[in-house]
DNA sequence: CTAACCATGTAAATAGTTACATGATTAA
DNA sequence: TTAATCATGTAACTATTTACATGGTTAG
């Protein structure tokens, strides 16, 4: 994950491990944490495996200088082509670096999400059907109120999912 | 974490391991995902730590049975009263198990994390501002129309919980 | 009789956090 | 001159996933 954010950043042009992390948390920092202890030993990987190149300064600061490949770019697109997963947010680091995919594809990945998500809501409405019959028979229905209301949580998270998606795929807003 | 969501669920009842896996995936299966290969270690260890006493059934099915002790109830209630912390939904968590906290901690808590969330649209609304106004200075916008897009989502998602928290922090729906 | 489900577990790999360690530069 | 920011990195730890391994029970 952290490789592909990193690529991703590299995306708009050499900087350093520091900015990487500054950027990083300056655009998609409220969903995604990047600390040091993985961004380094990262930024290491990803130049033994040629997707990056360092080149130091040799000036007062002593700083490095990270470069995406034509195979790291090549790398990174494979990766932001393939379709939306919906564990651990990734796909909304995936969407944030849409501007650099082809339209067909956003498009294509975006609708694929969105059925996901549908998918969900069903399912969350077809839960919620069963448990509020279930309630109306106990007497203290008031025991289950937190419970009751994270399966609203939830519902409420996916429509709005969902009503961003329906904007973003039809390229409304801004 | 998984200890919690372990314990949490052996506060209805005794179970088997295999039935605490069922009974998260069934309720709080959404955003929380677990593993036999998490699971089982960590009644292991809740074992060890006698938060949890295990007692084999010696009938066919050679399945164990799980209960949370007196000390393990102690221990989750202690976790539950804590603030809650919005990383990686272990809030929810949380406050899907605050029908077993008193009312007073449980409005504090969800007042304390409002605040928090406050917080995140102000400070959204504050880039999006300077944002807006440098979208404006470029003539091809559309080059950063997902980029602004996940920012948007960003504004969208803690509008909804910050919706969902003041109608549970008044106990309202159900 | 067989597929789905019940049931438990381990080993290796993956991924990341936290704390520590160091030191230069810049703005107040 | 001192606090904030720039800058890089490691080691130990924590947590969890994935794949493997095994075998019993139940419903159609």
């Amino acid at each position: 994950m952290i490789e592909f954010v990193t690529l991703g950043m590299l995306m708009q042009g050499k900087m350093s491990g520091y900015d990487i992390k500054k950027i990083t948390e300056q655009t998609v920092g409220i969903f995604y944490k990047m600390s040091y202890g993985s961004l380094y030993p990262a930024l290491k990987r990803l130049v033994n495996s040629t997707f990056v190149t360092e080149e130091e300064t040799n000036d007062s600061k002593n700083k490095k200088i990270y470069s995406i490949t034509e195979l790291g770019q090549a790398h990174f697109m494979q990766w932001l082509r393939e379709p939306l997963h919906s564990n651990k947010r990734e796909y909304l680091i995936k969407i944030f670096f849409y501007d650099y995919l082809d339209e067909p594809t956003r498009k294509q990945n975006l609708i694929a999400y969105q059925q996901h998500v549908a998918h969900h809501i069903a399912q969350i409405e077809a839960v919620q059907t069963i448990v509020s019959k279930e309630l109306e028979q106990l007497e203290d229905k008031s025991q289950y109120y937190n419970r009751v209301s994270v399966m609203h949580y939830g519902l409420h998270f996916y429509n709005m999912e969902n009503e961003w998606l329906k904007k973003i795929i039809d390229n409304e807003g801004l």
